[in-house]
DNA sequence: TTGACAGATGATTGCGCAATCATTTAGGTG
DNA sequence: CACCTAAATGATTGCGCAATCATCTGTCAA
C-alpha cells in the first residue's frame, strides 16, 4: 500500500530505477521501446516523483519563489496571475512570500527562500537592502526583479518606469491647460515615491510645483481614502485644478468626492489615475490613467525563469522594459 | 565556503548532530547549556536547515498549499492575503495552485500537491470530483474547504453560506418593494451558482420568479461587463426595477450605466452587489451588499492547519461558519 | 552502597532520488 | 573480422536530515 518509488516502476517495467529517471526527466536518452513500458508502469502504479527527494539529491528544486509586498495589493494579485499562467502546467510551482512592504523583513525571508534552491526567484522593486542585494545575486538561480526598470538589475529586471509614467501623465495634464495640479499618494512604497519623483520633476520645469499640492499617507490606497483626501486637498489648496493620484482607487475616490461637492470633471478639476484596474475606464466621466502591464511582467518573469531553467543564455539586454500605456479619457480632456 | 550542515554546527559547539536538531525543533528536551552553545553557532555559522532533507527524512514539510480557481479573482487574493497574515513568521510557507474553475485540472493538481507532503490544505469550495475528494481525505495532513459551508466536509470547513447570503438581500429587496428582481450573474462556478439557488428560493417563495429575470455570462466580472448586462437586461425586462448582482464589480457598472440612462436609484431600480470590495460603499448613492469574511476565511483556515501541526485534535465541529453580513445602503431603501 | 530510573545525549540508519562513473550493446570502419 | 565509437543502460554513492534505538549521567530510595 505504499507509495511507489521509483525502484517500483523499475521493477514493473523491468529496468533500473535510474533509467525510469531519465526516462522522466530526459526522454531522448531512453529508447523509444523502454520509454513506453517506463510510461505504463508509471501510470499502473499511479507513481508521482517526490519532489524533496529529487530536491536534495540534484540540490535543484522545482520552485519559483515570488516575493512580493502585499498580497492584498490587486497590483501583485495581476502579477501572480500572469505569472501562474505560464507555470500552470510545467513542472514548476509558486511558493509564495508576503514582505510586507518592508524591506527588513524581505532581507530575512530570502535565506529560507534560498535553501529552497529554488528554480528562479521573482521579487518586486529594486529596493533590496545591500545584503540582500548580495544573497540573490550569489544564488544559483534566476532572480528577476519586476515593476521597476533599472540600469544595474541583480539578474534581469521586468517592468516599467514609474517615473517616466507619473511624468507623462503630468505632462499630459499640464498641456491640457491644469495648473495646481495635486500630487495625492497613498501608502508611499518606493514606487510611489518614484511616481512622486516624475510628478515633482515635471511640475518643476513647468515652475508649478508647490509643496502644498503633496497629499499623502502611509495608509493603502482605497475608493474611501481618496475621497477623505480630496476633501483634505481642497481645504489645504482650493485652488487646486486638478489631482495626479498614485492609484486607481484613490482616482474613483476623488472622483466620486468631487461629484458629491459639485465639481465638475474635468472643468473644474482634472483627475488621473494609475494602474488602470479597469473602474476608471466606466466612470462618467472616463477617468484617465496610466496602464501598467501587470500580468505581462508577471509572465515575462516566469517565462524568463523558465528558458533559462532549460539552459538558455543570460540575455544581453537585462532590463526589460514594457513601458506603460498613458489612458486619456475625459477627466482629463478640456482641449479638443 | 559551503552551505553549513547540522553536524558543521555540531562540530562548531562540540556536540552531535541530533542535538543540534532537537535543540532546534524541540528545546526543552536539550539542556540550557548546551542550546545556548547551539544556537550560538548556528548564528556563527549562519546554518539555515534544508527543507528538503528535513521533509525526506520525516516525510512531513512545512508547506501549507492553496488551491484556488483565479489569482486574478481579488475575492481569492483577500482569502491570500487573510492566510498569509497568520502564516508569515512561521516556519510554514505557502505554495500556491491555480485550479482555472476547473474540477478537473484540479484533481490532476491534488497528486502533485500531495507528494510535498504539506503541513495542510486549503482548497476552494466544496465541488471537488469524488476522486480528489478521496485523494484529501486519504492525505494525511489537515484539509480546509473554504468559502462555503457543508455538513459533510472532508475534513475541516471555513466559509459561509452563499445560498442564504443572497437569499437574505433578496429577502430584503423584496421587503423594501422591489418585484422585478433580475439577478446578474458572471462567471458561474459553483458559489455564484448557489448565489442564484437562493435568489430563486425567496423569488418563487413570493411567486415572483421568471426565467426573464435571469441574465449570466460566462465572462469574468468587472464593471464593463456590469454596464454592458444592464443594457440586455433592460432590452429584455424593461420594466425591471431590481438588479441582484453576483459581484461588487458588476454591481458598480450596473449603478453607472443607470446613471448614464438617468435611471434613479434606488426610486426606479434597486441594486445590490457581493462581496463589499470597498467601492460599493463609496457609490453615490452607496449600492448595498453582502459582505464576507474573505480575509478571515484564510486566518481561520490557516490557524487550524496550524493548530492541528502542534497536535490540536479535529474539533468537534468541522463547519466553521462565519457568517456574512447584508450592508444595507442607500440603493435598496426606498422605504424609511 | 546498591539498584532503579529518568533525563540527556549519541550512533546508526534510511528517506527517494540524481550525479557520477562503469558497463553493455549496436553500428560502422578499414 | 578485429577494432573503435557512440548510444543505451546499470551500479554505486551521497545529498542533509529525523526516527529509532542505545548509551550515559546523575539522583534518589531502600
Amino acid at each position: 500500500m505504499k507509495k511507489p518509488t521509483l525502484v517500483d516502476v523499475g521493477k514493473e517495467s523491468g529496468v533500473s530505477a535510474i533509467t525510469v529517471s531519465r526516462a522522466l526527466r530526459d526522454p531522448d536518452r531512453v529508447s523509444i521501446a523502454l520509454r513506453e513500458r517506463v510510461f505504463a508502469a508509471i501510470e499502473k502504479l499511479g507513481y508521482v516523483p517526490d519532489a524533496a527527494a529529487a530536491t536534495l539529491a540534484s540540490n535543484r528544486s522545482s520552485v519559483i519563489a515570488v516575493l512580493v509586498p502585499s498580497f492584498s495589493n490587486y497590483v501583485f494579485s495581476d502579477v501572480l496571475a500572469g505569472a501562474s499562467n505560464v507555470i500552470e502546467g510545467t513542472k514548476y510551482s509558486v511558493q509564495i512570500g508576503n514582505t510586507g512592504y518592508s524591506a527588513l523583513t524581505e532581507e530575512a525571508m530570502i535565506p529560507k527562500f534560498l535553501t529552497l534552491k529554488p528554480a528562479g526567484i521573482i521579487i518586486a522593486g529594486v529596493d533590496q537592502t545591500e545584503k540582500s542585494r548580495k544573497m540573490l545575486a550569489g544564488a544559483d538561480c534566476p532572480v528577476v526583479q519586476i515593476m521597476d526598470t533599472s540600469d544595474d538589475p541583480i539578474d534581469v529586471i521586468v517592468g516599467f518606469s514609474n517615473f517616466l509614467a507619473s511624468a507623462e501623465a503630468v505632462a499630459h495634464m499640464i498641456e491640457q491647460g491644469f495648473r495646481r495640479i495635486a500630487f495625492v499618494g497613498t501608502r508611499m512604497d518606493p514606487r510611489t515615491q518614484q511616481r512622486l519623483a516624475g510628478y515633482r520633476s515635471i511640475m518643476e520645469a513647468h515652475g508649478l510645483f508647490d509643496e502644498a499640492l503633496l497629499v499623502t499617507t502611509p495608509q493603502k490606497s482605497s475608493v474611501e481614502i481618496g475621497r477623505h483626501l480630496l476633501g483634505s486637498l481642497l481645504e489645504k489648496v482650493p485652488d487646486c485644478d486638478g489631482v495626479f493620484c498614485n492609484n486607481d482607487d484613490v482616482a474613483v475616490g476623488v472622483a466620486l468626492e468631487c461629484q458629491r461637492r459639485n465639481i465638475r470633471i474635468p472643468q473644474d478639476m482634472g483627475i488621473c489615475g494609475f494602474n488602470d484596474l479597469g473602474t476608471t475606464s466606466q466612470m462618467q466621466p472616463a477617468i484617465t490613467s496610466v496602464n501598467t502591464p501587470r500580468a505581462e511582467i508577471g509572465a515575462r518573469a516566469a517565462q524568463y525563469i523558465l528558458d533559462r531553467n532549460t539552459g538558455l543564455p543570460q540575455p544581453e539586454n537585462r532590463n526589460i522594459n514594457l513601458g506603460f500605456a498613458l489612458k486619456v479619457r475625459a477627466s482629463t480632456q478640456r482641449k479638443t
